[in-house]
DNA sequence: TAAAAATCTTGATGCAGATCAGTTTTTTAT
DNA sequence: ATAAAAAACTGATCTGCATCAAGATTTTTA
């Protein structure tokens, strides 16, 4: 299947992006941003709608997805304390590419795109740091895109199942706040699929399920999934 | 299938971005350039080698892919005056996430990586333009990541008609450089498929086909397909 | 605490599209 | 001009996975 390290769909934190901003610039986000809370499950933005903000998630877990019927495609699930909604911000372009969800309840800072964008062509060491984490950005979609379009069912499965224990939940055990659906429509499989899956994985001892909780219990046999695809 | 304006798999030229430039930046781009001329088929960059180029195609028509037994994933097609390889620049990264090569024979301008790096760290109109660049290529590349993942052949076929005639070559009749398998990498299906695709459609009245003679005739119903799915 | 709704689970069936195994046509090389 | 290699094409077969239909379990609501 060839050494593919993102076929993950987690955005890493991006740390200090406005550590790079002066004193002024600071104090000009501030003045143009609002904090709202979502609740599980409210739409935080719309695909299409007109995009005026770009979101910092402040606290919570969302999914970026491109509406589909009758399903949906996640792009990436966003952990707290991430940029979300940037690529929405190209010139010619007014509206959000995709839409933004919430699993759990959420706590998201809403900041003006027009104050933002000023900030971007003002200061060059922050858009080059933007531009450090749209890249990454663009490479973790490349590896999704792989993974979605080339891997089949036992691959993704066990790409998101490594992908929720190392980057959001740093464990090998970890209670899942998504549901079998929400599952589907990451791995880009069927409800029925997943739950099938699910059991295959812990009749052949790679996992444990308890209810929600989930723990991996063979890692390299799930690698070695991963890879033939 | 829902509103995808951009299931097109061409990035279009961007123009001006190195009209931002001062004339000092602009004598030391070209003092860390060479041109490189590059006959089809032949690799102007290697996923996973290092990447210590920022390429800008000059002349010609290449894919951009991730390689794959048995078969290549085509991220974007791009037409001459295009950057190619900027998604590889992020800090803590510093190999191709994909390969290009060319189509036909063509010739790329390539840029010392760190030059390219210094200057969007000291000019915020430059980076900010790159954004812009950055986030075009995003939405392009989630248009076709469903189109991929959620349409089946016909929609996706139809896809790459159209765009191919409305992007590249701005014509209803074009005369193809791609095989069947090109083709085929492109569209994510077997070579196979294409091949009765392209009949299907042609029988039905929607194309004309002779040798490498592409002609669209009804454009219409080709846009109902793409939309069904 | 019962009823309703949502989610999860299982087996049976169907089909889109890959794969395979050829033949024919076109291109390239000598 | 002719042989060899690559690309284009065709029909038959096979299979991964969705879909459907029904039931069990959990969660939510009243």
């Amino acid at each position: 299947m060839g050494p593919y390290p993102n076929s993950c769909v987690v955005r890493t934190p991006e740390g200090t992006c406005f550590d790079l901003l002066s004193e002024e610039e600071k104090k000009l986000l501030d003045d143009n941003m609002v904090e709202v809370f979502y609740k599980k499950g409210e739409i935080i933005c719309k695909q299409g709608s007109f995009a005026s903000k770009i979101i910092f998630l402040a606290e919570g877990l969302v999914k970026v997805y491109l509406e589909g019927s009758p399903k949906n495609l996640v792009l990436t699930i966003t952990p707290k304390n991430n940029l979300v909604g940037l690529p929405s911000i190209f010139e010619g372009n007014n509206t959000f590419l995709y839409s933004v969800s919430p699993y759990v309840d959420s706590w998201a800072k809403l900041i003006d795109i027009n104050v933002f964008k000023q900030i971007l062509r003002q200061n060059a060491k922050f858009a080059s740091k933007i531009i450090d984490i749209l890249n990454e950005n663009t490479a973790q979609a490349y590896g999704r895109f792989f993974c979605l379009t080339r891997k089949q069912l036992h691959g993704r499965m066990s790409d998101i199942l490594m992908c929720l224990s190392e980057r959001i939940f740093k464990s090998l055990e970890y209670e899942l706040p998504l549901s079998r659906n929400d599952l589907a429509e990451l791995t880009g499989m069927s409800t029925e699929s997943v739950i099938r899956l699910m059991k295959e994985f812990k009749d052949d001892g790679l996992i444990e399920v308890s209810g929600k909780k989930i723990r991996i219990l063979d890692l390299q046999r799930m690698r070695k999934i991963s890879e033939v695809g």
